[in-house]
DNA sequence: GCTATCATCTCATATAATGAGACGTGGCAC
DNA sequence: GTGCCACGTCTCATTATATGAGATGATAGC
């Protein structure tokens, strides 16, 4: 197992043998993989077997085979905003733990914002959770995401209210939250200046598919008085944006 | 390996490695994970090391590990339509074999059917091919995912012709294509009466998600006289449909 | 500078994967 | 009906491969 040499796992050959069955749709005979691999026609029924049972396979009919239960389910998770989220989970880790304040990630399903990530301390009594889904018009998080959706939907939305007051300074008018949207988008980051809870600021940025769909956004959150300034935190969130979108999506 | 035992493979600790890896997003680091999996920490190592030269995982930053671009890969060619092409595949095989004919699976990208799956003897002319894409007003596969479109997208797609003829029956009128895919969309399956081509008949159901969206369409495709009636086709199809469905989206 | 934690490497050992062959089965042609 | 062929399944001796303890190096925290 030498550095460079093609190693010949178990696993690796596992694998091939799994890729192969997905590629042909299921149709395929098992004899007819294990020709067109090179392997021996027990052994490719041994490999297949063991991935029927484990729950990567699943077999269908006369010897066809199709993707199982478990292997769907891993997938399943790693949908386009899941494998943002994969993406983004360490940098924000580590981002949190610098800055000493709460991030989070989150992403537009309908009318809610879902939160897929929420990481760091010191937002007290910040309510949100993981998996937790919450109106969009009131966070920056959500704001973002609303103020990036195709024009057809925002107007959809913002025909859609009310928005009820969280605190004082929501904004619960639809032509103010229009305004709001607009300038969002151009300036490229949103705030939540304590809109969802009196002693709450945050601020958001985007995440990108190659420059163009907006996936996802992440925020800091900061409670009482504002530690960082927007001008250092903007910089900092659109720097972890784009290391998010490179590994996300960039080659690997 | 005696049946029934709780088999130890290499194989299962691997993929057990690779779903604990993923669950977190990326972020533990993988001494935390041996331990989590009670592994020794070198083992751990080495199948995550492993995982990542298969491509299945990448490391990213310090310590932290997320999904590799050939799990990514796998993913994308199991997105939701292809999940029902792998499901749909033995179905299909089955079925052409028995009824002596060409059965072909598309679905709609944009304005174009493409065709994933095409099994099967009968049609000699018949000119598709996988991954081939077609316009979607002339074939039945075509004209049934019509249907279904979103009422806007559908008017979008009328308004965009023209709709050149293939032959003397071709659906060329705007108006005439809006009337057919009302009349598809309340009978439950379409007929391509020598419109794409003079001696081809084709009769095509859809396939839906739990029992709504429409992702796919399945046809069965026969060349001069027809041997079977469309009575005796559309509960054929529609029972292979449902068998899809099952298998794609019901409990594995 | 010291210590604890994590990542990496080596190596003897035991385990698990391998592949040839034999057997049972179903489909198809004649 | 009969024989043939391709496929799936099982067994078993052999060998390759995964394993895990421990040693070493690298890093962060105190």
């Amino acid at each position: 197992m030498r550095r460079g040499t093609p190693t010949l796992t178990s696993l690796s050959r596992s694998l091939a043998m799994l890729e192969a069955v997905i590629a042909d749709g299921g149709a395929r005979s098992v004899a007819a993989i294990a020709r067109d691999l090179g392997v021996p026609a027990a052994t490719a029924h041994r490999q297949i077997h063991s991935l029927v049972e484990e729950g990567y396979l699943a077999r269908h009919g006369r010897g066809g085979h199709v993707a199982g239960p478990r292997l769907l389910g891993l997938l399943g998770r790693l949908d386009e905003k899941q494998v943002i989220a994969n993406a983004a989970a360490p940098v924000l880790h580590s981002l949190a733990a610098e800055l000493g304040c709460v991030i989070q990630l989150g992403t537009l399903e309908g009318d809610m914002v879902t939160y897929r990530i929420k990481t760091g301390q010191g937002a007290g009594n910040l309510f949100t959770r993981v998996g937790m889904q919450l109106e969009a018009y009131c966070s920056g998080i959500g704001k973002m995401l609303l103020a990036h959706l195709p024009e057809e939907q925002q107007r959809a939305y913002l025909a859609g209210g009310p928005f009820p007051a969280l605190t004082a300074r929501t904004i619960t008018q639809p032509e103010a939250l229009a305004q709001e949207l607009e300038r969002i988008r151009q300036q490229g980051f949103a705030l939540d200046d304590h809109e969802v809870a009196d002693d709450l600021f945050c601020v958001a940025v985007p995440i990108r598919q190659d420059g163009g769909r907006v996936l996802a956004a992440i925020s800091i959150t900061q409670a009482g008085t504002p530690v960082h300034s927007t001008e250092m935190l903007v910089p900092r969130l659109s720097a972890a944006a784009a290391e998010i979108e490179h590994t996300a999506f960039g080659r690997a």
